[in-house]
DNA sequence: GCGTGCCTTTGATCTGGGTCAAGGAAAGTG
DNA sequence: CACTTTCCTTGACCCAGATCAAAGGCACGC
């Protein structure tokens, strides 16, 4: 998809930069960092790891989508995130992954073995502190989610995907969008449908149904237009303020 | 409820013990941190803090059981977390609380000023260690239970929820629990109904169900016997290896 | 003992979204 | 260009769980 969009220059010297450390590291930290990085790149649709499977490498996504699965043996799949440039896989102090990990688009990822990692971050105070905060965002991203799955209607759902969607697109160039805009779903229906835990089926239902009143604009599969970000927020059946934490 | 059951001792001289730092920590850091720890009671039923509300204290769970919740003005709550003692309140970093929390039985909290404990952790690698340890795990939980709301029949979400129940008993004791076992829910119909996505309708009904097929015992309205804990595993839908974090 | 509330159970009915089934549409392939 | 394959849409029908409504308990104060 995006894979030769980022530059090795954007993952920059720090290759966790992004929503990471990498702007409060000093450079000897960074050099620390580097000696134990390299880039992994997988195509659309391959797994990146599997659940329970020891985990060498923790990573940050560099480009393109990911996907954190669980699932149950009769077919049904939950994701639990979503993984876009600047996410971060793994986690230091547990050795296996609860949660499969699938690249959705071509991805790249900036690697770190575990173990060197790991010690490395002992050293690192700003790395840790950086993880900790992106893990309580994750877990208020998560928390934001589970209102979603528990309560929210079919077409509210689908309305706050795609919010969601539009707030992260805006970040890459900083710039803030205005009140129109335009988005390239990176996923599929499938992957829509088990992220908001409805059907393909509902999915596109309420995806015509949004076009046709209105809210939003569909073109081919994958670009939605969304001609007032407003009313479409009014579909979210979030407060106001728009709470969701992206 | 067991308000008096965890002696101040218990709470130890660190006062975030339980899952949390203090069995690695120094006494010298164990000094600090007593001199800006405080406790602080609150009723069954009481709102312990409100979503929005800037958070001057962060804090640990002595004794009790509180919830976060999310919740729309149309009146839809989720349940996002569930804090048995030990549990930590607040985060590092963040002026505000994105959640309700609210006393279910009496609540006895070891409260920390939120500033001077954050200045605190910079010189605490221990418990910065152990509250992203923390994030984590509940990180881990809260993605479980995406699955639960997402793709989880009304029964195997009851039974998911007293398997919780079941697990997270065991621990205060370290005893590990026998086949059978007996637990005291800490909650009302209503605020397990707002965790699983239900209503109380529905979880009531449910309960009886498995009552009806001897899977659980109902004593009142707050107890339940399980006399074969495999037999409710096999109801959660889970893998066999249980794979639900607590 | 007798209300008065609160929580819970149970019943009857309704409905949003699931399930099953049948076509499109776009892209690749030989 | 026909021929898969993959993804998406649309329709018809169904059912798990929501909603609406009515009773039980059980604990409380008076």
């Amino acid at each position: 998809m995006n894979t030769a969009k980022i530059e090795f220059s954007e993952c920059g010297d720090c290759p966790i930069r992004h929503r990471a450390v990498c702007s409060r590291c000093e450079t000897d930290e960074l050099e620390q960092l580097n000696k134990i990085k390299f880039y992994k790149s997988y195509p659309a649709g391959q797994t990146i790891a599997i659940r329970g499977e020891p985990l060498q490498n923790v990573a940050s996504i560099v480009a393109g989508t990911a996907t954190l699965t669980r699932s149950i043996e009769d077919g049904r799949t939950q994701m639990v995130g979503l993984l876009l440039p600047s996410d971060f896989i793994g986690r230091p102090g547990r050795d296996t992954l609860q949660y499969d990990v699938t690249a959705v688009s071509d991805v790249t990822l900036c690697c770190f073995q575990r173990k060197p990692f790991e010690k490395l971050l002992e050293d690192l105070p700003h790395v840790r502190e950086r993880l900790l905060e992106m893990a309580l965002d994750e877990l208020d991203a998560a928390r934001d989610w589970m209102l979603l799955l528990g309560r929210k209607t079919a077409r509210e759902r689908i309305a706050s995907l795609l919010t969601l969607m539009v707030k992260r697109t805006i970040r890459p160039d900083g710039e803030v969008m205005g009140n129109s805009s335009r988005i390239e779903l990176p996923i599929t229906r499938e992957a829509m449908a088990n992220y908001l835990g409805l059907t393909i089926e509902t999915v596109s239902r309420q995806l015509t149904k949004l076009k046709n009143d209105g809210i939003i604009g569909i073109e081919g599969k994958r670009a939605i237009t969304i001609p007032d970000l407003g009313a479409l927020l009014a579909e979210t059946g979030d407060d106001e303020d728009g709470g969701m934490i992206v």
